[in-house]
DNA sequence: TTAATGCGCAATCAATTAGTTGCAAATATA
DNA sequence: TATATTTGCAACTAATTGATTGCGCATTAA
């Protein structure tokens, strides 16, 4: 099953785990507990972001502790890219007619 | 319907769409020419798109124009920023490791 | 006026999804 | 050893998705 991170933050029940488990590992009980809902639930949410290779698991006895990989959140950011070059230069633009505005105000 | 943002991109045909309508006003017809899709089918990619408020149409003769509104992509890099706060902070952690171990190899 | 073009919308279909239930394996506790 | 806890995985269901087909409306061209 071919999965990408986009697909993986599509769900808002996903997004609130990604940054739940941000900062902290947490077990999947622990996060089902955060959310009101299954354990099960949250297992195939953690599968979904572990087949995106978001997840790092640390094994501790009979618990399995979930932590978001961050650096995979860059991908986001690296597609984004190319629409901030665009609103940047937009934005630029608009600078320039402010600019342009106020030019012509003191030559009155 | 509710839709967001995130589900928008969600598909890879829709995030090519963004890419394609970012710079230039395309109708459906020409946007259908670029994927060798239908125009129906991307019909309702555009239709998705507007319930998301990501399109800006203007209407010309027979022909609709779609483009988009680029200010709607800040939302992504809105939600991203609470994970870049944390990855800067660890890439300021491991510059500081890298300080220390720069300071201790001057100690000898 | 008639034919062709560009479009949105509704109906339909196959595939995928999120969630539930049930179970077996591994670990911990009594 | 017997029991309880934590978990992953498979089977199932209801809902959603992406795509196709067919239609009607508006605009343009012949």
């Amino acid at each position: 099953m071919k999965r990408d991170i986009f697909q993986a933050i599509a769900d808002p029940t996903r997004r609130a785990i990604l940054v739940l488990i941000s900062s902290t590992a947490l077990t999947p009980n622990a996060i089902a507990e955060q959310f009101k809902t299954t354990r099960q639930a949250v297992s195939k949410h953690i599968k979904i972001l572990n087949e995106c290779d978001l997840l790092e698991e640390r094994k501790e006895g009979r618990e399995i502790f979930y932590q978001l990989k961050i650096d995979k959140m860059k991908e986001i950011d690296k597609w984004l890219e190319q629409f901030k070059e665009i609103w940047e230069k937009r934005f630029n633009q608009l600078d320039q007619v402010l600019i342009n505005l106020k030019t012509k105000e003191n030559e009155n």
